[in-house]
DNA sequence: TTTT
DNA sequence: TTTT
């Protein structure tokens, strides 16, 4: 079980980029805001990533400042760093979106989106592109 | 909401510090296998924290290798790395943790752990000792 | 473990009733659309109960039809029928209440409850005044 | 959303039927423990139902006692009563089911089922076979 | 680096 | 009994 649910807002629109084997990646930072917080270092800026059908879905459909529920798992993934350096990142997979606002375009009242049946967590570290 | 939940063993012994104010921290790395993972590279190793009492129990109860289910909420948490540079971290802060081995002395099969009467989250970033 | 984590529409105004020793209860239906459903059977009505002072918050301050996320846990309750039969009914105990849309009066952006520092689920069932 | 979240014990064996298009539903009850719960009446006895390749996956490896988590979402069930009445019954449709323990023969530490992949929650209730 |  |  490796399970996470995050309520929060786009802090910038989603980053769209393809893998060399052409599978899509949507990346973008969540701002969750921490409850109880305040002042302005109340929120945790967290880094999401979508795959394929999924990471379509969030390019065209979400925008910064949108509310939105997550569900996802937490991957840690090592990546080398411009200093050379093996650096460690943790992120949210996502696996199912939840638009809890509307973009423009209202497209009925189930705005769900699962990944589930597009082969999630399927993917080599190695293939991300970024 | 900010919501983790995770099942997983704990890749080594939990680490008790104590911050300025004295307040227990407990630190330890969770290995986190990846459904359908295969070979050597499919966990997670996901850095857990647990404050005061809660982490004063992962102390006393918890060893390496120890299977346990860990609920909580995602934090980024900014720190000065030796170069000077400013790195972000993300770990879990555990809400409850709940035992699903032994370790030695059976107390009964709930073995819950409920840090939610303590004070969670109220705790300043600059006081942890790490 | 017992977690629940809902997000739907209240289907009803929340009733709020005292037990014997004063204690509050709000009861209410949440609607939660399926996934995927559709027509007019695609939601599950599911019963919603809260104590004390979230049980008062939700009388103050939701109303039928408003958006919420629920986190809690799936009790079973037994009760005596009117044709004098012992019968069961599952029910969310709800721990906390995240308002996804606001009633009228705007109070701040985290409109979070935790009802986790008043004793949740340290009441008998008898006690439950209905 | 609607997640739910459960660690307990398997109160019986399951029972594994067959739709009358042929789909295996596997049912049984779980005994959930209440946190701080005290004598024998401190568990939530909760109805499961699992759909198609998971409840061979149940009926073939899971037995009465043996601990589990399950994943699933909470389902409010129409029925027609012994005594012609219309009444409700709240289950849990589970999606993944992780074993805790094992039965007899060990099968690698990722004990994980993923009913995901296999047509979740596309059954109408008319066809569950009891 | 950041959202409302 | 029910929400949008």
């Amino acid at each position: 079980m490796n399970k996470v649910i995050l309520v929060g807002r786009l802090a910038q629109d989603p980053e769209v980029r393809y893998t060399q084997s052409g599978k899509a990646v949507a990346s973008f930072t969540l701002a969750v805001n921490r409850f109880g917080g305040q002042g302005q270092n109340s929120a945790d800026f967290i880094p999401i990533v979508a795959w394929e059908k999924l990471a379509e879905v969030c390019g065209n459909n979400l925008t910064k400042g949108q509310r939105v529920l997550i569900e996802g798992r937490l991957q840690i993934r090592s990546y080398e760093a411009n200093d050379g350096q093996k650096r460690r990142i943790a992120e949210v997979v996502a696996q199912t979106v939840e638009f809890l606002e509307k973009k423009q375009q209202p497209s009925g009242d189930n705005e769900n989106i699962d990944v589930n049946s597009f082969g999630k967590d399927v993917f080599p570290d190695e293939e991300i592109p970024f």
